[in-house]
RNA sequence: UGACCAAGCAGGAUGGCAGCGGGCACAGGGAGACCUGUGCAUGAGGAAAGUCCGGGCUUCACAGGGCAGGAUAGCUGCUAACGGCAGCCGAAGGCGACUUUAGGGACAGUGCAACAGAGAGAUACCGCCGGAAUUUUCCGGUAAGGGUGGAAAGGCGAGGUAAGAGCUCACCGGGGUGCAGGAGACUGCACUGCCAUGUAAACCCUAUCCGAAGCAACACCGUGACCGCAGAAGGCAGAGGUGGCCCGCCGCUCCUUCGAACGACUUUGUCAUCGGUCUAUGUGGCUUGAACCGUCGAGCGAUCGCCGGUCUAGAUAGAUUGUCAUCAUAACAGAACCCGGCUUAUUUGCUUGAUCACACC
RNA sequence: GUGGGUAUGGCCUAGUUGGUUAGGGCGCCAGAUUGUGGCUCUGGAGGUCGUGAGUUCAACUCUCACUACCCACC
């Protein structure tokens, strides 16, 4: 992987949950969120709840796995936030490269990001604005 | 054949496709830093875990003294060191192979032992015996019997006695002294003779050991911010350092005296240089090490020595994978400065050596 | 990486120089009161004191190991 490819800060992650359009699936939970860099990163959250490290780890190669199938047929100039749910450390990367697509298909359409723009998600950061 | 004991090994394998980490070589691009591509070999564990101990390494402090504080606890050895390991001793358990063991000191001192019980470290409640009185009772002796309790002036048998008592004796147990053996813990024998319980994982005493903090240490490059402008002598007022505290010691600031004086522009400030403090980012630290493998030798063993060979991860949101097939079915689980242990988690298969029981020869 | 703390009925907690009744409040159940309900009063149930060993005559308390959760510092 690329280093210019991954979220690292705590600022970044915080601007897809609070700015970005989510995707909910029992395996995986997908944050999304345009960039102006001409290429898509990513990032990957995996919570101690998953299980211990070697379970952890796990999960992050297989997200890595599934993104990398599905990286060449895809928009580019997005940022993306993966978020490993409990039953992913289960799961084969083929099983989920057919749920990233639908999902990363699903976010970056234009018609969903209108639906977004006008949505409460637009309130909200506003409100969150005006208290910093 | 079955049961059981001890020690040890292995910790998925093979192939196809796609892919990751750092290293080396070559090619291309670029002023350079570096980037891209190809090839080659290589790339997590027995516990990498918990962070319970010990050490290396680094920095701070290193004139000295005292007081606290912590750790360990049979003996001898091994080790860089240890609270670890080996062998032995004692104690406990097992028919046995063998296993377990925080195992110094309670005549240095202090504390505690609820309830029950007459009495808990000092005692006669009932009982027994003797005497006085002879209705009750009183005085003395007595720890054999009763009851209480975890624990009641060693246990048990015999002699002895008014009744009893280590009062005397045999056996067992404990203490002391002497002799013998052993490197020592300790063991054996002889004599003496029963000396007031338990608790030190209560305070404590004795012996030995311990400076502190940690790779986010630390060093370098260097961004930004702030502070400062020569020095000498004395005073010892203030705040520090000596990473627990105190004494003592050592600087710094401050005050007094002496004395000197501003690079540039300007005019009482700004900038530059130099020095100091803090700090973003990056690089090093970072893997050749009390290393690993093998032969031989010393030792009961832990371990040590000689010789030969090998180089065997070094990431920085953190690399060993995904997927397909076959076999196996397999768990616990992922390095982050590095080693030696301990503890905990863990499945299956195998090997070796012993013990007991049964059967057969 | 280093250091520290907590765990007690369904919930919030007290208790520890080791001593045998583990206490209290809220909640729950039953009864009384009321025409009924609440408030109030009376009574009751409910505890492997996080788990496992050890020291002790005796452990919620002392020691060791483990589990879960929480906090602090760099």
């Amino acid at each position: 992987m690329d280093k210019k490819t991954t979220l690292k800060l705590n600022k970044e992650f915080k601007r897809l949950y609070f700015k970005g359009k989510s995707a909910v699936h029992p395996l995986i939970v997908t944050y999304a969120c345009k960039n102006r860099l001409g290429r898509n990163r990513i990032g990957i959250t995996v919570t101690k709840k998953v299980g211990k490290a070697v379970c952890r780890n796990r999960c992050k190669r297989i997200i890595r796995a599934a993104f990398y199938q599905v990286n060449p047929s895809i928009e580019q100039g997005w940022d993306f936030v993966f978020v490993a749910r409990a039953r992913t450390t289960q799961a084969k990367s083929t099983e989920l490269v057919p749920v990233l697509k639908k999902q990363i298909s699903n976010l970056t359409s234009p018609d969903s990001q209108k639906r977004d723009t006008t949505g409460k998600r637009q309130q909200k950061s506003v409100k969150k604005k005006d208290k910093s």
